[in-house]
DNA sequence: CCCTCTAGTGTAAGTGCTTACATTTTCGAT
DNA sequence: ATCGAAAATGTAAGCACTTACACTAGAGGG
């Protein structure tokens, strides 16, 4: 049952049935009618393929994450799917771990299916060296790459981000303003957002007049998923005489790991030790005492991206980068005066 | 850039062009060379479009996953694409929600996708009255249909699922076996997993010829995820009198709200409270003491998912069904004498 | 040297849709 | 009734592949 049997069985030509389907509004009310009825009774679609030769596209965009098993990954690619969904798109999902080669594979395979746009999620994509990103520019020149919490400046490429620097730098000078000295930040990766966070832990000092000491700033080396590694490097540092009362790290599950440091040494929490983790995912309320994240509106920033995603292949003119802002959200793992002041 | 253009230039006609690009064999070694030489330098790919419109199909599957930002899930899906695309296939997801009508659509929309076949992920698509999983009977008409963690007897459809039912009874008789007897059982849905597991909870008393006491069994309506909803709710019942020594959830959001309940009233786990949880994810180590938990290999049954995926679309005859064993971890929650007299 | 067979290649007809352009119909204004 | 513009519809040429079938050349056997 194709175009051509609809166009026989209800006596017009397949141009015609062809204006019903795309809903063209050259078409007389009566004929349109009696083409839907038919269509209807035969059960007919338009075969997708066909469409998407004429029209080369099939209103589908690709997904390039990182690792969707990854909660807050998933997460986004979860908002990002529902809002393409609506606007009629599907999408194409595709998890290229951390591998370069693997991403420039999944990359080149979504150009091939003839995407609309690729969608990158997760930013260790994105390279400090520049010319490790040309596979990037390049398909940006065929069609928009869209960039979830990362940013380059390029024509073709449109970034949405949380300011990951100035939330940090809020919740630096939260522990900071609340009599923290020494604050002990935790990273597990050196991608771009990473960066960012890290600027704004250093620059809450700047802004305190206070010396940053990079003897607290610590890379965890494996998956922060693994607490049980992260308690062990934080009771290394310990061991090693590091005092601090204060842990920020870039995501939940290191400062999870911290929160275990704190409840086997029996530290008081938040007292004696302080602990904010990042992007305020389930897990802030899985722990005990709960804690403290910054939360980096994850839904709004998936909205907005479908938003310019759409307006940029509609043929709009859109923002090259959108920048939205965190928020420090208080739980049980910090003393927060300033707050209590406005109450 | 089109396949006539490759086969001007290497001098041959498109058939051999084409009969390249899908590597059969009765090609001329050299003139096979060419041909690719010639691609390769013209940066040529042959358009999937035109290819789907004569195949009749583009190698996509369609993931249809009820809660894609779900843990347990996402896991799943990102097991399956990567499973997929190592076969050559590529995954269209789309996320459903818990509503059938949704459901119903997505289906649709996949089918008229010409997906390959169709992977269905959560299984509350599953209802017990039979006539409303009509439409995924009749899709499976057209395209295999493979069900993760469900099972349904139809051709077509294939079931790949791990025993909860047996795996929960080997949880549930850990706890008899180590002297508890008021065991509450936490579930929050009435999928086709849930039902299992809750039969094997009470086919252990059974087995051991004991009462299963059915106020011990309790639905809490609401997300998992809503930590401090079931905190009240166990809290609640503990108000109204209810006795227990043990908590059994179905999955370990829950069973992380019974810890909250002992950590905040005093109890001591595993001691005077034992908690077990279900699908071993990563929040079994986020919590403290750390959780034990059922482990249903969920990477395995992916595994097999597109094993069984794979072979079916290249006419080979499959399982219907495929069950897997589950198995309880132990970890902090639970008393394990059965494993200590072992060591 | 001819015949047969086969490996290798070409021709051209699908595949099902879109759309520029051509044509017909409709209908209000004259 | 007549004309012209606008609305509605039809014709047919793409779109970029696949593949059944036809054909050729060369090998091997008699």
């Amino acid at each position: 049952m194709n175009i051509y049997d609809i166009s026989k069985l209800a006596g017009v030509s397949t141009a015609t049935v062809s204006r019903v389907i795309n809903g063209f509004d050259n078409v007389k009310p009566a004929t349109r009618d009696k083409v839907l009825s038919i269509m209807a009774s035969q059960g007919y679609t338009p075969n997708a393929f066909a469409r998407g030769l004429g029209l080369n596209t099939m209103n589908s965009i690709g997904i390039m994450c990182a690792d969707s098993s990854d909660m807050y990954l998933a997460k986004a690619v979860y908002y990002i799917e529902r809002n393409l969904r609506e606007e009629g798109y599907h999408c194409i999902l595709t998890c290229t771990g951390y591998n370069r080669d693997s991403q420039k594979e999944a990359l080149s395979s979504l150009l091939s299916q003839h995407v609309d746009c690729i969608i990158l999620v997760g930013s260790t994509f994105i390279d400090k060296d520049n010319k490790k990103n040309k596979y990037i520019y390049d398909a940006s020149d065929s069609i928009p790459i869209m960039l979830l919490n990362a940013s380059l400046e390029h024509k073709g490429i449109y970034s949405i981000l949380c300011d990951d620097s100035a939330a940090m730098q809020e919740a630096t000078l939260n522990l900071l303003d609340n009599g923290r000295k020494d604050i002990l930040y935790l990273f597990n990766s050196y991608s771009y957002s990473a960066e960012k966070k890290k600027s704004g832990y250093r620059s809450a000092f700047e802004l305190r007049k206070m010396n940053c000491d990079e003897r607290y700033i610590h890379y965890f080396n494996g998956s922060s998923q693994d607490i049980e590694g992260v308690y062990n490097f934080i009771s290394g540092l310990a061991e090693k005489g590091l005092h601090f009362d204060a842990v920020l790290a870039s995501d939940d599950f290191l400062a999870v790991g911290a929160i275990k440091y704190a409840i086997r040494n029996g530290i008081k929490i938040p007292e004696d030790l302080s602990i904010i983790g990042y992007n305020n995912s389930v897990l802030t309320n899985c722990c005990e005492p709960e804690l403290s994240s910054v939360d980096n509106h994850l839904e709004v920033l998936c909205q907005n991206l479908v938003r310019i995603c759409i307006g940029t292949l509609s043929g709009q003119s859109m923002a090259q980068q959108t920048v939205f802002r965190g928020e420090l959200v208080h739980r049980k793992t910090t003393i927060n005066k300033s707050s209590d002041r406005e109450e």
